[in-house]
DNA sequence: AGAATAGTGTCTATCAGACACTATGCA
DNA sequence: TGCATAGTGTCTGATAGACACTATTCT
């Protein structure tokens, strides 16, 4: 066993990586907000070839070290440092999580390019503070309904639809909903939050029983205030994070 | 605009690959089936360095072209590739799905790899057909269950357990269960199945009834003949693919 | 006063868990 | 004949959808 280890030692002193052709990796960005009861997704245009002008999602390479035991950023940072390079928000205040891993030989023109792509919730309340990052002309939040604009560069249509699949099947069993509203938030804005992530309209009623199951579970608590966006002011509740401690394996992914 | 295009088309031409360092890309599967009612992942003993010795996953490295035109194979099709040389198994037999990209800078001790792993699910009647490949001195059948045995090479433990976290919530809202049952199969067989999978046991009464509200939404259809596992025959159903396309949503992924 | 939203309560259908029970084929 | 498994039926509690209704605040 120790002499297995010993080999094993010596083994990766002598290695030398062999000259296999490799891929470039990357991170793609879906970046979603809900502005105007609306779900948007961030999307930039491009000020460089290729597909220059059209408008793309937010990704980079990820940095991977020379050899000489330098390795480079986990993926999971690389999609961190992007989300940061490239939209100026700071990613401890967004929830971030991997998606899925295009690996198409031509996806991209220039290059085999394997992507992961990950997607990001940001709340309202930042969604202003995004500004265009270096490699890029411009920014904006566009609407995810089908008909809105142009096709993206790249494989990106096929990522955003993946992502959007994604968001609302987890939305129905996971608490990504609160990521999407400011940290105090009413009842009718968090139902805001589902009807764009869905498409759908709830029933006012039902909701706020669902709301209120949270309640007894835990998982929201009211906050101090109120909050008038209509006619009448409406109590404000918070999320309470630990509160999911009780519940058996809802910390699955978050 | 074509213009653009036409600069595109020029920029391309000239382009050349930067000399950034890039990682190596893997495939990772872990392959699933039930044997004895007990849910089984395959492993292989490793042949050579690193880990030489241990058990681990199999997997091997997605083959990306020199550059020049050739550009490689997809990752989904090196995943099919490597279940086929590190088991035997024949791809279009087999249930295969994208898992998780795992990127950790050191999770592979000779240099930076990253790894699209996969997971599968093999019938039991398949099961016995699996040989082991090239670079494994043996294949094994290995129990989920948790005191099963010692680590896994590399970060293949934590690959498991993501798999198994995946496998055990998608059984309840996509029909995986059905790739791992014979083509035909009983309802004691299907439960069997599902009782492997989320490791508790489920009323056989209360099962049945959730099996036949699935026969009369046509996602399962009863075959000829009966099937004696214990005392008495029991009728034999089978799986109908197309009868999903009747329930909305309910492809998701498959 | 009227409009609009906040908030409550009821009826019904669906589904899961617990469990009692009958039916059938094999040893 | 007994036993193990196949297969049926009932009761109860939790939850979602539809919808009627009251309460409060702003204009």
């Amino acid at each position: 066993m120790s002499a297995t280890r010993d080999e094993e030692a010596a083994y990766l002193r002598e290695y030398r990586a062999g000259d296999w052709p490799r891929p470039s990796v990357a991170v793609d960005l879906v970046v979603f907000t809900v502005l105007d009861t609306d779900l948007k997704v961030l999307v930039i245009r491009r000020d460089v070839h290729p597909f220059k002008g059209a408008w793309a999602l937010p990704g980079g390479f990820v940095r991977v070290g020379a050899g000489e035991g330098e390795r480079g950023e986990d993926v999971y940072a690389a999609a961190q440092r992007e989300l940061a390079e490239e939209t100026g928000l700071d990613p401890a205040t967004v929830y971030l999580e991997q998606l899925y891993t295009f690996g198409a030989p031509d996806r991209d023109p220039r290059m085999r390019v394997i992507s992961v792509a990950h997607y990001a919730l940001v709340r309202p309340t930042l969604a202003p503070l995004v500004v265009a990052g270096t490699d890029a002309a411009a920014v904006r939040w566009r609407s995810v309904a089908a008909e809105a604009g142009e096709p993206l560069a790249f494989d990106h249509d096929e990522i955003l639809r993946v992502a959007l699949e994604r968001v609302r099947g987890k939305v129905d069993y996971a608490p990504i909903a609160f990521e999407l509203v400011p940290e105090t938030f009413t009842v009718a804005e968090l139902r805001s939050v589902y009807e764009a992530i869905k498409g759908t309209t709830y029933d006012a009623g039902n909701f706020r029983r669902r709301f209120k199951r949270m309640q007894t579970d835990g998982v929201i608590a009211q906050a101090p205030g109120k909050r008038t966006t209509g006619t009448k002011p409406a109590r404000v509740y918070r999320f309470v994070r630990e509160g999911l401690l009780a519940r058996p394996d809802a910390l699955a992914d978050t």
